[in-house]
DNA sequence: TATCTGATTGATATCGTTGTCAAAGAACAT
DNA sequence: ATGTTCTTTGACAACGATATCAATCAGATA
């Protein structure tokens, strides 16, 4: 048997309802109560049982991630950050995958939330920059926290991360290596990153006072297939670029395989950089210099503040935004 | 509010044991009684409340993937094999990730089990090898299913792959492709599809009367590190053999980066194999030649006989073994 | 001193299920 | 008709927490 509220209000003399105050942290409990029942409980080894305080209270301790995004490392990623807050707090994590171009999604979310009375959702492109269907769940009265949204609501739940100032940066870095003839593959055009990051791009070629080749641009979809599309024609045009920047790590694979199938070196023929640091990214040769993001870090802050929310403490947690890190590997080369 | 119990019980005008033992599926209860329930329940959309199932009978409803293992795509396949299962049923899924070489791991554990009244534990490489771990939850009375374990022990639940199998036959193929001058590179030591990968390579070769190598055969731990250092010896050997086999895709990439670094071409002046059809096996170029195991399938099937145990269903489904498909791509050439 | 006010505390109902156990009904043997 | 057994059903307690609301206590006020 494991021990209840009741061995605890025994052992330290009070009501049941003076205990369940101080676990939940109730304001008028003096000291020196409170102080007594910390006592029993820590003597005791009590945990309150998350079935009996959520059928009561009507909470269900349970967060879920939402996502339709193909890419297993990020998800990975995000889990893991997610997790790690949850079990500081005691919430549990529950994972549903859903179709973002689905005509239902609005009613299969809500009808999932309240079947499984998920407390809150953490939401992950592309279904952050779904203006519709947030507002959907705002008419419907659903918590969430966003990852990565396109529109920072001040009133809203978010962490978003510095895609546009890594991206600057990292293009002026390529521009330091001395290139001046740079190609971009765009990421998936519903996601918000792939804009941040292009324009990112693009303020950085202007600024230097390089000339736009839009032949050199193309439109990708963030997989290794798109990327390996966008640079077979990149690289049978007439002149091609001496790097090429994808917006993420698959399309920049994708690249090297139509550069060397060209029988093209990197990065003595060509330079190449992607985004994301994925694991495939330094398991390719040469490896990809890239942008790393805090993607656990970031998940972990979303659900923070979502759960900080329930809790009543919406000033402490905030949402925030996160410095990414440039990773300098081998597929960068000074021209 | 909801609709609960009694309310289907007025519906249906009987007692609301009579509506639970409906929606338990006891025996005993009159087939009309049944239809009625059963229609009442349809009618009105009842959803029993797991917080209130879960106080009442002890059970919590939740799985827990127990994992120590770096491949994220591995991970993500395993989790959505058992998210599919517990949708089906209702469970729920908790990931505890853990490290198989701490000492506390036995007691870590088995708290872990009692603080969040976990029903049941399922369990990977390479925890899946633990015989004392194993053992020890035994002891402590905790239910578990194991993927790919060493020992099957036809009193257990598991679900395992023809890793032996598998690795014959790719071994095969690649000695039908001409080559008799093959290389190994072993997988991580603790792992049981390590030693099977490499029984079923090792087999092959003798049945077709191949010499062997032992300096062509190298131990490494799964890690595109490890691989790249086995390629490194190896290609730097007075003979180098014209095709390697690694025990999974990593370790191949890190072989490809070895020998491209010594100006060596995949596959002409060397053939190369992994195994795990992980995204990068396709991601690279040239793409491998690998083998892919049905990890969803096997993961979702390890959480059904799991849950169908806790409702005496064991007969019904069984330990199955599963079996993997040979996929050819462009690193393997004929000589 | 008596009264009022706000902080602190506890007795008891309650959440929505399942478990216990006894009663009622059906079927069959005597 | 009576007893026996087995099937079917329901009344009510119980799981372990929180909610309600009233009681008590302490300090301030008149």
């Amino acid at each position: 048997m494991s021990i209840t509220i009741k061995d605890v209000s025994k052992d330290a003399a009070v009501s049941i309802k003076t205990v369940s105050r101080v676990i939940n942290n109730e304001a008028n409990v003096a000291d020196t109560t409170k102080d007594k029942v910390l006592a029993s409980v820590k003597k005791l080894g009590f945990k309150p049982n998350k079935s009996a305080q959520s059928l009561r209270s009507k909470k269900s301790y349970m967060l879920a991630l939402l996502y339709d995004n193909p890419n297993k490392s990020y998800l990975a990623d995000v889990q893991s950050g997610i997790f790690n807050a949850c079990k500081a707090t005691g919430y549990n994590l529950v994972i549903q995958e859903c179709d973002y171009k689905s005509i239902d999604l609005n009613a299969e979310i809500v009808e999932f939330v309240q079947d499984f009375k998920i407390d809150g959702l953490i939401i992950t492109p592309p279904l952050s920059d779904m203006e519709s269907f947030l507002n959907h769940l705002d008419d419907s009265c659903i918590e969430y926290s966003v990852i990565a949204p396109s529109i920072m609501n001040p009133e809203s739940l978010y962490v978003s991360s510095n895609d546009y100032e890594a991206s600057y940066a990292l293009t002026l870095e390529i521009i330091k290596y001395g290139h001046k003839d740079i190609g971009f593959i765009k990421g998936h055009p519903k996601h918000s990153a792939s804009s941040l990051r292009f324009n990112g791009y693009l303020d950085a070629i202007k600024n230097n006072g390089i000339p736009i080749n839009d032949s050199w641009i193309k439109q990708g979809n963030f997989s290794f297939k798109s990327g390996f599309n966008a640079g077979v024609e990149i690289l049978h045009s007439a002149k091609i670029p001496t790097a090429i920047f994808a917006s993420n790590d698959s399309m920049a694979a994708g690249i090297m395989k139509s550069a060397q199938m060209k029988g093209m070196q990197i990065p003595n023929d060509l330079s190449l950089v992607g985004f994301d640091d994925s694991p495939i990214a330094h398991q390719l040769w040469p490896a990809l210099t890239t942008v790393k993001q805090p993607v656990e870090k970031m998940a972990g802050h979303a659900a923070k503040i979502l759960m900080a929310k329930f809790d009543g403490l919406v000033e402490k947690t905030k949402s925030k935004d996160f410095e990414s890190e440039l990773i300098i590997r081998e597929s960068l080369k000074i021209l």
